[in-house]
DNA sequence: TTGAAAGCGATACCAG
DNA sequence: CTGGTATCGCTTTCAA
């Protein structure tokens, strides 16, 4: 059976498709009277506009595309889910662009060819740096953007300050007494810049350096941020004769790698070894992990709210805060280094 | 700056919009060198078709709506992840519908009324029932549906044998000479009832009732499927006087929650707490759990596969199988029971 | 192989 | 407050 149209509606309401149109959206100058006879008529006919139509005669297709790598970590899937509900409550829908290994020009050329930003009204960029051809169509096409973690051009910007969270967690381990202590998360020299590994990591530099601490360049590891990864370089930091007595991971998932290391040889948290982290991961209470929380949801909520607001669709000084607090959660995984 | 239309483009190769429209779709029955000749006008003009314009035109949007629970749960984001992969490659994306903690059918609207169904030319449902409205407009829309995990109607349906997947983690369990084991993961009583719970609990009771072994009701936990809650129900059940062997969680994360409680308790895994799961998240290779295998990208391939093949542009007899195997990956979190 | 023209299903401007 | 109608940009017969 054939879908009813707008004029479906019209007809069986005796009016025209503008006054249908009118009155399903629920514009003024439309008699109250009119407009209950429209909306019967629609719902009796089961009618829902068709969003690709109306698109056309709107120029707005009310999809916001996101774009994002590692779309199964942590952090991407909490701020994602935040979004998705913010913007549903204003009738737009999320389109997804995950770039996880697929960071050749190829695979992205959907980005640019593949029609994704001209679906959309505008974008939500999650921690990655747009390619130049890229960069380019956005801003012909005249795209809002909305970035979250790493800045884009001069569109609004959501996050937290990395360079305090990282030395926030430091300053946690040298208040407790630490010296040795070392730090995960670096990004691989081959991986492209991103700004929150190099800012966390300048953030435990600087705390160090403030201490008059100076952490040797093994002792900084370099890691692609998941929890196996990390894991894996622990172990060799780990079961060397000189070790740590503390580390600081960069994120939740690589700290629960390091503990992974740890434990596989033998040393117990935090007897042996302290473990900081920083996010408030889903399992980080459950094994006792202390780090520093970031609110994730309210960060997927800013960044949706901003970018309707951008959209003229949403009250403007109604804009949370761009950069977020973070707070450190002590738990159990950190202690006063053992005495010598 | 104006987009430039499809009309800018025929004039700049000097023919018709049809032909361009045919030209750079790739059609036939296009001359070699016109078609070149329209390519290079098309580039010259950074021209990119409008998807709104043609979504209308030839009533198919390339779009395919994803429709989830818990987005931010291991198994949902990598299935996502490989289908989104999939349906980039046949130009085609994904608009995502998060359901967590919006099981109300206000909040649900947006997939009837919403526009939801009728922006997208098929449907991957993961995991959820769908509501009668829900079921209805999709049949009246005749969108093609695949599940995956939870049959829908007469759709195809991907997923594994969550009866044999659960039952394999307890035979292995039996194996070590376990007898006191206890079961988390069952879904709370008010909870809607989901397939894959209800599966993987009637899989453990199937092995145990062939090894005759009586499980008391005390030691079938209810969880949300979450760490932290299962955590919290391990540990009424690990502190009490006559606690189980071994444990069997429903999924890893919730094995995790249940190696939190133990460590809280200072329960030593293996040695006082046997834990297997079933997953194989990204975390149990770092912690050492044993665990069932499934290889969620797999899934998805396969459910994005059919969905193809369902409208038409894919090879139906390249559609890989339905149901996945498993495998048991036995690490260190499992070994035979103390002697008493 | 190519072109002309009729939709596709709304929106929005201009009258009335 | 309501109706007529041009328009959005592309696809798809139907002829040529």
């Amino acid at each position: 059976m054939q879908q009813p149209t707008i004029a479906d509606v019209a007809r069986a309401a005796g009016v025209s498709v503008a006054t249908v149109s009118r009155a399903l959206r629920g514009l003024d100058k439309v008699h109250p009277e009119t407009r209950e006879r429209v909306v019967q008529a629609a719902a009796q006919l089961d009618y829902i506009a068709s969003p690709t139509a109306s698109g056309l005669a709107s120029g707005r297709s009310r999809l916001i595309g996101i774009i994002t790598p590692f779309m199964a970590r942590w952090f991407f899937t909490g701020i994602m889910s935040a979004i998705e509900k913010t913007l549903r409550e204003h009738q737009h829908h999320i389109l997804l662009m995950d770039l996880e290994r697929s960071e050749t020009s190829m695979s992205r050329l959907s980005l640019t060819q593949g029609m994704l930003f001209k679906r959309v009204d505008g974008l939500i960029v999650i921690n990655v740096e747009m390619q130049d051809a890229e960069r380019d169509l956005v801003r012909r096409l005249g795209l809002p953007v909305v970035a979250v973690g790493s800045p884009f051009e001069d569109s609004p910007c959501v996050g937290i300050d990395d360079i305090g969270s990282a030395a926030l967690a430091a300053e946690h381990l040298l208040a407790l007494g630490h010296r040795k202590i070392a730090y995960v998360g670096r990004d691989y020299p081959e991986a492209a810049p991103r700004k929150t590994p190099i800012d966390r990591l300048e953030g435990f530099h600087q705390a160090m350096s403030r201490a008059g601490i100076n952490t040797p360049p093994t002792w900084v590891l370099d890691s692609d941020w998941t929890a196996g990864d990390s894991r894996a370089s622990a172990m060799a930091l780990l079961s060397g004769p000189d070790r740590p007595t503390a580390v600081l991971a960069a994120s939740d998932e690589m700290a629960l790698g390091v503990w992974g290391a740890a434990r596989q040889l033998g040393l117990e948290v935090p007897r042996d070894l302290s473990i900081v982290g920083i996010d408030d991961h889903e399992l980080a209470p459950v094994f006792g992990l202390t780090t520093v929380r970031q609110d994730v949801a309210a960060q997927g909520v800013a960044a949706a709210s901003t970018l309707l607001a951008l959209l003229g669709l949403y009250d403007p000084s109604a804009i949370p805060d761009q950069t977020f607090p973070v707070e450190l959660v002590i738990r159990g995984s950190t202690t006063a280094p053992a005495k010598p």
